[in-house]
RNA sequence: GGGCACGUAGCUCAGUCCGGAUAGAGCGUCGGACUUCUAAUCCGACGGUCGUGGGUUCGAAUCCCAUCGUGCCCGCCA
C-alpha cells in the first residue's frame, strides 16, 4: 500500500512542480518523525526558495495548494509545517491497507519475471559448522526469502569446495590415520568424526617427521593432479570423504533451518571441461602472461597490484579459477547472481569478477553480500582445522536449553490459561532459542565484526527474537480467543470491515505501520539488507503493543462494528510480523 | 607499506547508500503498571562533543579531504 501511496505523493508533488515551471529532479520525498501527524513529507521547500525568491515555508505553502487533493486516492489532505509538505493518508488508504494485509500473503511483490541464484555458506566439507561460519546461512537465507518476497524467482546454491588441496590434504589423512589413534569424537555425526583426521592430518603436515611428510605432500599432490585430469579414481577418493562430512554439515543447517536447492561440486567444473576451457580462453587476453611456470593475469589496469595467477606451475587450476567457470554456468541459467561471502574473501571475489569482464561478461548482474568475521573473546578466530571455535550445533542446543529453562519458569505466571502441554514448552523453546540466535545475527549490518560472547548472544531479553515473537503469539491469542483459527482467519472475519472505526492514534500508527511493510521489503530487497526487516519488526511490534494496550478488541464494552475491525486488524498484524519473521527465518509461535 | 570495512549513550545496536523537523531503541541504573485479549509486555527518569580536525551546504551522524583507533586482506591456499 505504502509503495503506491508513495507514487501518487511523487506524481502530485513533481505535477506541482513542473505546473510552477520549476524542477522536479529532486522531490525530496522522506518519512517525517513520528511526531508529526503525516506518513509523507517533502522538504524540496529548502531547495527551491532561492530559485523563487521566497522563504521555503511560503513555497512550501504555494506547493501545496497547488496539489488538488479530490483528484488523490490515497492522499486526504496536504499541510505544511513551516518549510515542509505534509501529506496525511486517505479513509481509502487505511481501508485498502487493512484489506490487503488480511491475505496470509502479505508483503509479497509482483512476480519480476527475473530468476536469481543466492549462493551462501559454501562453507568447505573440512569439519562442523562453527559460528563463524553460521553467519553466513543466516544472511543467506533471509537475502534469499527477502529476495523471493520482492517477487524474483529464487534459488539457493551451495556451493561444495570439493576440489581444493585441503580436501586432498583430508583424503589422504582419511587413508592414511587409524581410527584408534584418534581422539574421541564430539559428536556421533559424520561431522565430527571426520574432521579428527583432517585435524590430526594437519598437524602432521606441520611437525612431523620430514621424510614422511614429504611422502604425504607427494600423495595429497597426485590426489589434485588427479582431480585436475577428470580422473574417476581420484574423485570416488575425495567424494568418499566429502559427502560423509557433507552430510553432517547439513544436519546442522537443517536445525537452523537452512535448506538449498542444489549442491553445485567444484569437480563438476573440471570433469565437464569447462575449467580447462576458462584456462585456455584466459590465456587468450591480453592482460594474460606467463611467469615462472603459472599462468596469471595482469589487472593492474583495474587498480590491482597483485597479478591473479590462474593456472599453476604444476598446471593445476585455482579454486578462482574454477569459480570463474562455475560463474559462466550460473549465468547460463540466472538473470542475477547473488554471492554471500565472508570479508576474507574480498579480494579473490574481486579476482573473478575482473576475470569474468575479461572473458567478455556482463558482471553488473553479480553481486556480492560480504560479511565480518565473528571473534571469540580475546580476539582469538575460529578454525576448523585447530579446533578453536564454537560448534553451531552446541550453540543451537544451548539456545534451546535456555528457552526451556525460560518457559519452565514463567509457567506458573501465566494469566491465560491455556495448559501448555510438553510438546508445547519443546516447541515454544526451539522457536525462541533458535529464533533468538538467528535474529541476533540477522538484525546486525553484516560489515560489522562481531565479537561472539554466550550471555549476549543468548540474551531473551534486549531486541530479540522473544519480544517481536510475542507480538504475533498476541495476534493469535486475541484470534483464537474469537473463535478464528490463526491459520486461516480469512474465513472468520467479517465480511466488511469499517475501517472509520479505527480512529485512534494507535489504530492509525498501526495501519501505517502495516502499510510500509511492503515498501520496506522492496527497500531491503534492492539493497540487499535483510537487516532492515528485523529492524522494521522491533518498530512493529513496538506499534503494536500501544495498540494492544490501549485498544481492547474483546472487552464487552466494546461495539460489534468496533470490534471486527480491531480483529481484522489484528489479522492483519499477525500476517505482518509473521511474514516478516519468516524473512528473518525465525518462527512465528502461536503462543508463548 | 597498500587496499577494503568499521568507529553513534557505560554496554549492544538502528539511522549513513539517497544530507533536512528536538540523533532513536534495547540492556544496565532508578521509579512506576498484572481482579484486564498472555507482564517474554508497557510507562517514566537518568544517559550522546555521532572517533578527531578541516571543508562543501540555507542545513552534515549522513557528502568530500585529512587524521587516529580496530578488524579483514595483500599465497602458484580456500
Amino acid at each position: 500500500m505504502f509503495p503506491a501511496l508513495r507514487d501518487e505523493v511523487a506524481s502530485a508533488l513533481d505535477a506541482a512542480l513542473s505546473a510552477r515551471e520549476l524542477p522536479t529532479d529532486d522531490l525530496g520525498i522522506e518519512e517525517p518523525p513520528d511526531d508529526v501527524d503525516s506518513v509523507l513529507a517533502s522538504s524540496v521547500a529548502f531547495r527551491l526558495a532561492g530559485e523563487v525568491g521566497a522563504a521555503p515555508p511560503q513555497v512550501a505553502a504555494e506547493l501545496a495548494d497547488e496539489i488538488d487533493v479530490d483528484e488523490l486516492r490515497y492522499v486526504d489532505r496536504v499541510e505544511t509545517q513551516g518549510p515542509y509538505v505534509n501529506f496525511l493518508p486517505s479513509p481509502t488508504y487505511y481501508a485498502e491497507t487493512v484489506e490487503a494485509a488480511t491475505a496470509d500473503d502479505y508483503g509479497h511483490r509482483p512476480d519480476r519475471d527475473e530468476s536469481v541464484v543466492v549462493e551462501h555458506t559454501s562453507a568447505n566439507p573440512t569439519g562442523p559448522v562453527h559460528v563463524g561460519r553460521a553467519r553466513n546461512p543466516i544472511i543467506g537465507d533471509a537475502v534469499a526469502t527477502l529476495l523471493s518476497y520482492a517477487g524474483y524467482d529464487v534459488d539457493r546454491h551451495y556451493y561444495v569446495n570439493d576440489a581444493g588441496r585441503q580436501i586432498a590434504v583430508f583424503t589422504w589423512a582419511y587413508e592414511t590415520f587409524d581410527e584408534a589413534d584418534l581422539p574421541e569424537p564430539q559428536r556421533e555425526k559424520a561431522d565430527y568424526e571426520l574432521v579428527r583426521y583432517y585435524r590430526k592430518g594437519n598437524a602432521f603436515l606441520e611437525d612431523g617427521p620430514a621424510a614422511e611428510v614429504e611422502a604425504a605432500e607427494a600423495e595429497i599432490e597426485s590426489i589434485m593432479q588427479g582431480l585436475e585430469a577428470g580422473d574417476e579414481d581420484a574423485y570416488e577418493r575425495v567424494t568418499e570423504v566429502v559427502d560423509q562430512v557433507l552430510g553432517g554439515m547439513r544436519e546442522t543447517l537443517a536445525r537452523l533451518p537452512a535448506e538449498y536447492d542444489e549442491f553445485v561440486k567444484e569437480t563438476r567444473f573440471m570433469q565437464d571441461g569447462s575449467t580447462d576451457d576458462v584456462v585456455s580462453r584466459l590465456q587468450d587476453v591480453d592482460e594474460a602472461f606467463y611467469e615462472d611456470g603459472a599462468w596469471q593475469l595482469d589487472l593492474s589496469a583495474f587498480g590491482m597490484e597483485k597479478p591473479f595467477v590462474f593456472l599453476r606451475a604444476d598446471g593445476t587450476s585455482l579454486y578462482t579459477t574454477r569459480d570463474v567457470a562455475h560463474h559462466e554456468w550460473k549465468f547460463e541459467q540466472y538473470d542475477r547472481a547473488v554471492t554471500v561471502i565472508g570479508e576474507d574473501h574480498e579480494l579473490t571475489f574481486e579476482e573473478l569478477r575482473k576475470a569474468l569482464s575479461l572473458l567478455g561478461h556482463d558482471t553488473e548482474n553479480l553481486e556480492q553480500l560480504f560479511y565480518s568475521w565473528v571473534n571469540l573473546p580475546g580476539g582469538e578466530g575460529m578454525s576448523t582445522r585447530e579446533g578453536t571455535g564454537i560448534d553451531l550445533d552446541d550453540l543451537l542446543d544451548e539456545a534451546i536449553d535456555r528457552a526451556r529453562e525460560e518457559v519452565e519458569d514463567r509457567l506458573d505466571d501465566r494469566i491465560r490459561d491455556d495448559d501448555l502441554t510438553e510438546d508445547d514448552i519443546e516447541r515454544i523453546a526451539r522457536q525462541v532459542g533458535i529464533g533468538a540466535v538467528r535474529y541476533d545475527i540477522v538484525a546486525k549490518q553484516p560489515t560489522k565484526a562481531i565479537t561472539f560472547e554466550w550471555d549476549r548472544a543468548l540474551d531473551f531479553e534486549a531486541q530479540s527474537a522473544p519480544y517481536v515473537q510475542y507480538v504475533h503469539a498476541r495476534c493469535c491469542g486475541i484470534l483464537e480467543e474469537a473463535g478464528l483459527d490463526p491459520g486461516n482467519v480469512q474465513d472468520g472475519l467479517a465480511t466488511t470491515i469499517d475501517t472509520d472505526a479505527l480512529a485512534t492514534d494507535a489504530e492509525r500508527d498501526l495501519i501505517e505501520t502495516i502499510g510500509r511493510f511492503p515498501w520496506e521489503i522492496e527497500e531491503a530487497a534492492d539493497d540487499l539488507e535483510p537487516h532492515r526487516i528485523a529492524t522494521y519488526t522491533r518498530e512493529f511490534a513496538e506499534t503494536f503493543n500501544a495498540f494492544y494496550r490501549e485498544c481492547p478488541v474483546l472487552a464487552d464494552d466494546v461495539d460489534t462494528d468496533t470490534r471486527d475491525a480491531r480483529l481484522a486488524l489484528v489479522a492483519a498484524s499477525k500476517h505482518t510480523m509473521a511474514n516478516a519473521l519468516n524473512v528473518l527465518g525465525v518462527a512465528p509461535p502461536r503462543s508463548m
